[in-house]
DNA sequence: AGTTAAAATGACAACGCTGTCAATGTTCTA
DNA sequence: TAGAACATTGACAGCGTTGTCATTTTAACT
């Protein structure tokens, strides 16, 4: 019943310890012995036992991937993809959902590493903005990746994956630009989230090399929800919208559902009155009506890359994966709402 | 650094043993022996190491959580719920997202278990209802415990959570027809679910018991999506109601926020004209305008019974935990897009 | 072929805990 | 108060791997 790494060595005629190097993908073992060993683990259907290799081994099997995200879409996503990466490298996936606020995250994270000796840890956002979170695993030696809003950086390269917000942004408003629009909202997240920044910069960034004068006027800082979403429609349309506003950025799917919602209310056609774009392309963004224009973001992949880069720095040596992606840009998704400027 | 059970054997004064008698809560450990234990345990801040309790004992100390739903607030709550269980309960928990058409589904299974061997798996629906994947774990003699929607009957007691989604249907049609309505159309989702047809014979039983008169023309069949909710309110509202429906029972919240979409599209006010309800109390029922009246589910309270009976079951004995709730009623709550009939 | 360095393999003790069973304490009975 | 019955504790092996280090095999030289 039970197949332990005896019962394949003694199918494959070699010591446990040769089929403890060939199933480690270990050097120095001949192709032939390895052949030899790998009939019998398939013959024999065997799968090495997690406890017994994380209790003798210096290395761990186990990952963790730590969350403090409101959006299900976004967690789900990326436990998806870490864990595609785990079940293909044998490793068993720790979740660990969290509220920064809560104070005694130290501890939490500490009885975690306990329990389980831990290879390390993915870190989302807004988790991994933290610095003090990022000051406590370096004094505690455990290794980590980042998952950021961001540009890439010269340092940082080997444990961070960057999420480039800006380009994105920029991308998304040259086509609303491109449309002819020239008065364009902006509906941001908290300044307390570096994407916020991020995406706001590369909206300003896309206006300079337009030539269009910035006005501070256009830009209402929500919190990323629907309810905001709604705010921020309504006070940037006002009445009878005197700012002449043709489009309005989402910071995300979520607000601009909600700018979709009051402009509804507001009697404004989408598109034909106002284009409404989002960012992230959550499922949220296909059940609006009409659907959004939004940017794509491929969670999934970008979490294997993050688990793939997380094995790289643990197993060291041993694994050389050099294909991994540590920038990603969210791309355009056009759909139904926006289109070119009436006026 | 690392603190092991016999570092605090030797602060206690005691053997090794009697510390493992305590931290398994076993009985025939004296209180003062027990208390001494206990403070040297605190005083190391000693964590139990799981690889090595699950390689050493016959039990493990690893449950897992199997679904294939494709609602990620479902599936966000429901980790929540048994990860806290299993937070105090020193247990850690294998996430098994998977896919039932997939087919290797057993294999999957197999490899899980083997892998960490595991002390038993929760299921959700809609696989906890698939017979075949029952009578695959019974004979694999693998604890479980399933929550499924229905009515709780004799059997089934100590491996059964039930979503009494008949008594919230009845509530919910009730509701309806105290504001007065008497045609009242239902948007369910596929047969395949068990969810759908005991919604759909609550509703029924509330219309019998208020002698109304059954008719399936105004039942739809949709697969509980916001598409197929906008569909079905087409179909069932038709060219100006021919019908004349006063209220629309959404299967579920997805459903009910897209007949809200396709009433506005025809121009129908919510709720003055046409009632709307759903049925979970997603986020998503709170994004919609007007907010949705629906059925809550209290996801992650239903997860933690859940994990809790699973562990009565694994531990046997040891364990004689008396207030596991095992049948869970939606409830209904009131919102705006509900109302009186005006006609 | 004979030597030597390098590569491949194996023997065996850990890892930190629990199960078994034997040993000791304690309480109760007569 | 002796003895039985029961409650409490401890010694030690073993769970299924990996790390260390010794041993054997192969390849690479004179």
């Amino acid at each position: 019943m039970k197949v332990t790494i005896n019962d394949v060595a003694k199918l494959a005629g070699v010591s446990m310890k040769t089929v403890s190097r060939v199933i480690n993908k270990e050097p120095s073992v001949r192709k032939k012995t390895y052949d030899i060993v790998m009939d019998a683990v398939n013959t024999l259907n065997y799968q090495p036992n997690l406890a017994a290799r994380n209790l003798a081994g210096t290395s761990s099997f186990t990952v963790g991937l730590v969350y403090d995200n409101p959006n299900a879409y976004y967690v789900i996503d990326m436990q998806n993809g870490v864990l595609s990466r785990c079940k293909e490298e044998g490793y068993e996936l720790v979740i660990h959902p969290c509220n920064y606020l809560d104070g005694n995250m130290e501890e939490d994270f500490k009885t975690m590493i306990k329990r389980s000796r831990l290879a390390g840890l993915v870190l989302t956002p807004p988790l991994s903005e933290q610095n003090s979170i990022i000051d406590m695993l370096d004094e505690m030696g455990i290794h980590y990746v980042r998952v950021l809003s961001g540009r890439p950086t010269e340092e940082d390269q080997d444990t961070c994956i960057y999420v480039n917000d800006y380009a994105a942004a920029y991308e998304i408003t040259s086509h609303l630009l491109s449309l002819g629009h020239k008065n364009i909202g902006f509906l941001c997240g908290d300044k307390e989230h570096k994407s916020t920044t991020e995406r706001l910069e590369g909206y300003q960034a896309a206006l300079k090399d337009h030539s269009i004068s910035m006005n501070d006027k256009l830009i209402y800082e929500g919190q990323y929800s629907f309810e905001s979403g709604v705010e921020g429609a309504k006070a940037l349309l006002g009445e009878n919208n005197p700012k002449n506003i043709t489009a309005l950025l989402g910071g995300n799917d979520e607000m601009a559902a909600g700018a979709l919602f009051a402009s509804r209310l507001m009697g404004i056609e989408i598109p034909q009155q106002l284009s409404i774009t989002g960012f992230e392309d959550s499922p949220f963004s296909r059940q609006t009506w009409p659907k959004l224009t939004t940017a794509h973001q491929a969670n999934d992949v970008i979490s294997q890359h993050a688990a793939r880069l997380l094995f790289r720095k643990t197993r060291g040596a041993r694994n050389q994966d050099k294909d991994i992606i540590t920038t990603f840009t969210p791309s355009l998704v056009v759909r139904e709402s926006s289109g070119p400027t009436t006026a």
